[in-house]
DNA sequence: GTTCGCGCTTGATCTGGGTCAAGGATAGCC
DNA sequence: GGCTATCCTTGACCCAGATCAAGCGCGAAC
């Protein structure tokens, strides 16, 4: 039903440092002069926040490595994780002032960032920058509203099997047989991310993940290491056999 | 913190009969010929759908009067709606195949329509139709994901002070005395359209609305017609001091 | 008028997931 | 080795919201 956005471009080309969908600059040899005038990489420990809901974003920027979150926290301290940040994915408001939410590095992480103002002064003069980044936006929507089924109408256990099937098909370390068949990965979240993510406490995620472990759904080797023997039989978990669901 | 996407743009541009903020005819003197020529009306009676997820769409458009509601639904029946379409609104997902989500007529309905292909030319040739695309996208993405906060984390209660300031501060009839004023207006939402917006049942709806009535944050006459007295009081039932949040 | 249907309300009861609380496992560090 | 901190698990209990059920109000059709 759903494209699946986060899937669909490991956009692999070739010894690019950069890997960034949106503003790569192997694959913008016209504006690579441009684009590498205004770059610049930053590093940030598992931890360490990025930016702060509502302080000025002056740049926009791509992750390189690791794993960052966009999260929305009410003054009562309940947070809302409502974007996950994958190697390759893009945050960035052209055309907007401040972030819209705490950007925070789940792991350590390595971003590669564009100053803003020059990069929208380039997106002015390339046309195709700014549609290909209208078309990674659609995408983002996309997955949020997808989002927006598993944290209005899942269980938690469906809400567990989303995530896990989501986080396994974008895993680069995965390890496939057939169509739906055997997955191991590596749990790059807590599991108080991951209830921050899915709307849940951190006690039902640890509850719920025992027990698709007790019901042979998934394997677990210590807390991180993940074994799916069925993909398939997840997705069903899911509650979602079309897709396995989509992220931002 | 968050902007107002919804908020930002009544868009009046006089006596333009489309008033869409994408492809406003009279805000495009340039691609005024063009778009006219590949512009049509449709209309919808209320509960009709307009598109079901998955269908080709061939169009892109906005709404010209009434409410469209998109909408995803499981298997079983669960369905989760993800955005609500106001005049002015657009619709639509230029360099997309399908529909991500039915799109629901939820009151009696007129959308402006232009075929998809040639919209996209267009598109291809002005660069400021996609930037302008791009912005009102991110709007939308700030929007699903200030939704995504309140399916998550706050309370029945909350959910609906949420919606229903949203739906204040957002209809045309408003009347507004002073900063935080009496407001007034009509739901143009059914109970269970409420309950599909906020992730919970009808009957949930309908008890916290009887309860916000009750402890006089909000006065009702008949079913639909609501008075809030005091939109401060409102706001910081929901949870939400700053603002009171975002739809789409 | 009566009847139907739909949207809504309200009550009674049940339950999934939250809350509170007590450990267990592992890694780093002295 | 022991100590501490962090992350995780599990149990006991509770409550917000779901579920099941009955009935109301009101407009439309006859």
């Amino acid at each position: 039903m759903l494209n699946e956005p986060m899937l669909n471009s490991p956009h692999d080309c070739g010894d690019c440092p950069i890997r960034h969908r949106a503003v790569c600059a192997r694959c913008e040899p016209l504006e690579l002069q441009a684009l590498e005038e205004i770059k610049y990489y930053r590093s940030f420990e598992a931890g360490q926040t990025v930016v702060w809901s509502g302080d000025q974003m002056d740049f926009v920027a791509s992750v390189v490595s690791g794993i960052a979150s966009l999260t929305q926290t009410m003054e009562d301290g309940r947070t809302q994780m409502v974007g996950l940040l994958l190697p390759s994915d893009f945050v960035g408001r052209p055309g907007r002032e401040g972030a819209a939410y705490d950007v925070v590095a789940t792991t350590d992480l390595v971003m590669c960032c564009f100053r803003k103002k020059p990069f929208e002064r380039i997106m002015l003069e390339t046309p195709h920058i700014a549609q290909r980044l209208l078309e990674m936006t659609l995408d983002e929507l996309d997955a949020a509203r997808e989002w927006m089924l598993v944290l209005g109408r899942k269980t938690a256990r469906e809400k567990i099997a989303s995530l896990l099937s989501i986080i396994a098909r974008r895993d680069a370390s995965l390890k496939m047989t057939g169509m739906a068949g055997t997955m191991v990965f590596d749990l790059p979240l807590t599991r108080e991310a991951m209830a921050d993510y899915l709307g849940l406490t951190l006690e039902t995620v640890s509850r719920q993940i025992s027990a698709l472990k007790r019901d042979g759904v998934i394997h677990l080797e210590g807390k991180r290491h993940v074994t799916i023997p069925d993909l398939g039989r997840l997705l069903e978990e899911a509650g979602d056999d079309a897709d396995g669901g989509v992220m931002a």
